[in-house]
DNA sequence: ACCTGAACACCGTTCAAGT
DNA sequence: ACCTGAACACCGTTCAAGT
């Protein structure tokens, strides 16, 4: 016969899903992927340890609900950055890049977590599946109308383009999350600009072959 | 005043440190480097589960004893791909790319370890930074040797070209680790030819600038 | 339908005590 | 010097029972 409080504790009747979300991404974000403990989650959140359990049938599905959310955002941020291109086909494939590596500095956590193929269920999230094809896809578009349009050679093979552009790209957002860029003498605030420079030369190599084909 | 057998249980006496990193290795190799549990590998060995911290003063210290073992295989696999190879600058560029990609293919367990900078200690482990330094330098040289022999155009930076190069073999390195090569259509089977295709086509686009030097 | 409480089989790590 | 045994504070997960 007691209507519940407003907000206090109101995740008891529905929104305990939405709220183990929230209370793994901030672990993820105080201890990284493999601190995330639904146990932990489920204290903070002032329910028992089984509750989670109602929600997610274990652990991995609760890590993959959060890499779904996040590679949503990685794939609007993506599209927003070739929305604001207004280059040609071979500026979209930079910006596709650009996007990519954004996403991965201001939202390592997030980003962790997706690439963290050992504690997700990838190929059991169809979302998952769908939003990491459709970045991909895009990298790909702009690297056929680049060659198309004479400003890669046509000559190359797209497969092998593509994959080269996706291993630098992964590459280098890996290279950030494993700590590699103090060994290579690149402090954290010329990251940004080391990984864009990186990027900008890849593309300058691959524009370099358009013009071997008109000489 | 009884002698200790032979062979059986001897590591009571001694070979603890290193029957435990065998141990451990093999527990990679069959869960994965989160799935080292220090209690296992005692309980594998017969000892109690704290006779590990006599040698290992916790479980992050094990693994980064495992991951100096692994470096040290890493940096004689390039250095050897290295020796075998007769070609100029170019050639042995790639040839750094390919030891290392091929090593890491046929010692996964080894690279995730290396890899998993959340659950080792690199700074502090002064044989893994020199041994991934040397991978790096070698790298380097080559790549230098390539623009004075003018294999590679002169103007373009040095250190950009390292990043790139480096950029992409981890990149693709990960990529397997981290099972991305099905969503691209490529089959276990078919992993090595694409990743050396890549760096091929990687080389290649390096080797294109000197000709437009030249034009 | 959703949550609790208690239980089970695990962890890493510490520490006094044994040889 | 090296290891044991017991303990502490954690895990993920299950399941009967409560509302």
């Amino acid at each position: 016969m007691v209507m519940p409080k407003p907000a206090a504790r109101s995740y008891h009747h529905g929104n305990l899903r939405q709220a183990l979300l929230e209370a793994a991404l901030e672990l993820a974000q105080q201890r990284g992927p493999e601190g995330v403990s639904v146990r932990e989650a489920a204290r903070r959140l002032g329910v028992s340890p089984a509750a989670p359990f109602r929600h997610f049938p274990n652990r991995r599905a609760l890590m993959t609900a959060m890499a779904e959310e996040a590679s949503e955002r990685l794939r609007i941020e993506v599209r927003k950055s070739l929305t604001r291109e207004k280059g040609n086909a071979l500026e979209r494939l930079s910006s596709v890049g650009r996007g990519y590596l954004q996403w991965a500095r201001r939202h390592p956590s997030h980003f962790r977590i997706i690439s963290a193929r050992d504690q997700i269920d990838i190929a059991g999230s169809a979302a998952l599946v769908r939003n990491v094809e459709e970045v991909r896809d895009l990298t790909v578009q702009a690297l056929r109308a680049a060659q198309a349009q004479g400003l890669i050679a046509a000559e190359l093979d797209a497969a092998a383009l593509a994959l080269l552009a996706r291993a630098t790209v992964y590459g280098l957002a890996r290279m950030q999350l494993d700590d590699h860029f103090g060994q290579w003498g690149i402090a954290p605030a010329a990251v940004p600009a080391a990984m864009n420079a990186t990027l900008a030369l890849l593309v300058t190599l691959m524009a370099a072959t358009a013009k071997l084909d008109r000489a």
